[in-house]
DNA sequence: CATGAATGAGCCTTCATTCAT
DNA sequence: TATGAATGAAGGCTCATTCAT
């Protein structure tokens, strides 16, 4: 019985977080982080400013939560999509099907404000970065894992050493999802990644090198 | 007589401006745009707070007015480059020598912290970008011509549309050039995109593709 | 049965509020009252925001309370300490013994800081200050039955009246407990305070005056 | 020309200052500094609160500058006091008469409000407090020079060294300002400080002392 | 042209107190 | 009794901009 009532206190508690946190990241997706101020985010949420500091420490502290948020789980996304793939299927197909997994992922889980906010975020510095260090490193790792794989398997060839060429590969995606944010709505994300890496591919496929020998 | 005065006036007040303005860019160039001050710029140029609104409209003009100045002029460099190859050469050869000229325009000319705030800019979009947005157009341009000489001269090769292919390429620079960012100084600009762009030429190039055929 | 259980919770509820009322102590004692917050309290208590104000009317109520607690009893010890002394006791003597007692009891029993805190209530008259009235009228009347007994016995002579002499004397004990206050821990208030008075005292003793006449 | 523009203009501006100044003094006679708010400050003043800052690097500036004000230029009112007196005057006539134009000067050029802040501040040491403690230094010099005269000259005995007894008489006239502040305006600063220091005097006064022997 | 004092809306944060559970 | 989420009035300070001189 009285749990109930302390349980009851509780979700309403975190409703209200969660009504701060859903409208925080609405008004981060419009505007500068600068730009939304605490007022406006109070009052988007309906609570009262004191409110926001009961469930956030700092505005600043709500930034780096939002950011971190977002960007965890999606790891686990990408690896189960990895991993589904049956023993056999090819290098390349594994990746351009990664390619359309993250994508997916970038326009669906995470959106275009999210992704435009992590970029800026990239550029200044003006957060705790950790979450997005950490969503790079997976995304590396899975790179090269499927690039060693072509690799071994003779699918691909390069001189490159493989932790360059995934550092290319890397840079690609990232490049394109860069571009997305610069040309929304107007740039379909999994359309060019794929154009974009079936070029890279051919590049490093060793089906038209070998025909040349 | 007074003609002099008149013009010995406006030689003071032409080199007051550029105070102003060379102040401003040295502490953009140190720290994000909202982080500096119109106090600060005006104590850098040591004027007044007043004499900052005589030469400019606002703050925002100055920052528009900054990204436009160091943009305008690169074209033409960069044209000048491109004329400067006899006739023959090849159309890679040209592409990859772009690429070290950008590289090298990038990391002198312009420099990291503008190019930092110009890849800034344009996710946010807080100010005037016509500048970039013609600094873009251009280098779509070279990147078109050298594309199509390559594929008239039957050197290159594609299933896309000219436009597609420039627009991959563009984006390709212009990811590389932002990763250069994040990374800097630990990212060697040219090293890096030419090697990139040797993955993406041979993914394009004919030598492989007729063999194949 | 049910009285128990009544009894228990009173028990209880009086834990509570010594608890909140010690941990206030404490950090009245480290740091200002204004910079003591209700969130301060609560958490060195282990309890809720909300208990406080089960058990305290107000933030003000509890300095108040404070206060008041810790000088009541103090005049007990002294008194007791005077009435310890056998009846040929010179009245020189008395004085100073009492003076050493005041001096030892401000610096164990009271100490440092609630003194400061004392003297700054004061100053200000920011809170419910009869506690400390009260205390102040108890060191009045100490120190005019010591030296009403000393002028009776003619060991004192002065041309004030035995109420205006005795408001000095409470005044310069009052002044070297400011002084302590001030110099603190660099201020050995019993040595002071016993130099001190025996100065006053040469100023009041017969002894010398009688050998003029 | 020019230059009375300026001037005007810079009359106008410390006009300005002068009256957040003043306002400023007044608030912090009738108000803890805690309690007295800038936009108290330039309510009274009539300004806004941008002018505040324009003035004054923050509120504690304000306050320090406050403090430091009003203690500089007492102490050569005193040195002239001293320095009046004819070559032969009696040391504890020149002592007594120290002690009036103390007064004097607390309650006249002063002022009991800001005695009040002064011995608060000196208790929670808040501010910058250099003012005061040279305003202490000086006052400690003048008893000293006082006080060695009179033991030169074998008006003055004790068992004492100079400055042990400097320090007594120094700590005497500040518990007494202290009193002041306690029961004003219920206490006449002169009449009591002289009437003490007159029992300090008896107290090494040779006359009776030298009768004893 | 140049000056710099004045403006005032706006920002983030704190904290004593209330009240439904 | 005890809880702790919610409140909202302040508070100190910043800064782009204006304007009289």
């Amino acid at each position: 019985m009285i749990k109930e009532k302390t349980s009851h206190r509780k979700e309403q508690a975190a409703e209200t977080k969660r009504k701060l946190y859903e409208s925080a990241g609405q008004l981060f997706g419009q505007y500068e982080f600068e730009d939304v101020t605490v007022d406006d985010i109070v009052e988007a949420a309906g609570v009262s400013k004191g409110t926001f500091y009961v469930h956030f420490e700092s505005k600043d502290a709500l930034i780096a939560s939002f950011l971190s948020d977002y960007v965890s789980g999606v790891d686990a996304e990408y690896k189960a999509h990895l991993d589904s793939f049956p023993a056999g299927t090819k290098a390349s197909d594994m990746l351009l099907s990664l390619i359309s997994k993250i994508a997916e992922v970038l326009t669906g889980t995470i959106g275009y404000n999210r992704m435009r906010i992590v970029y800026k975020v990239q550029l200044t510095g003006a957060v705790n970065m950790e979450a997005i260090k950490g969503y790079n490193r997976e995304l590396y790792k899975m790179f090269a894992d499927v690039l060693k794989l072509g690799i071994e398997r003779g699918e691909f060839r390069t001189e490159l050493p493989l932790d360059t060429l995934t550092k290319h590969f890397v840079m690609a995606i990232r490049g394109i999802s860069y571009e997305w944010c610069l040309r929304y709505p107007d740039f379909d994300l999994e359309e060019q990644a794929l154009a974009h890496f079936k070029i890279l591919l051919d590049g490093i496929n060793t089906r038209a090198a070998l025909a040349v020998e």
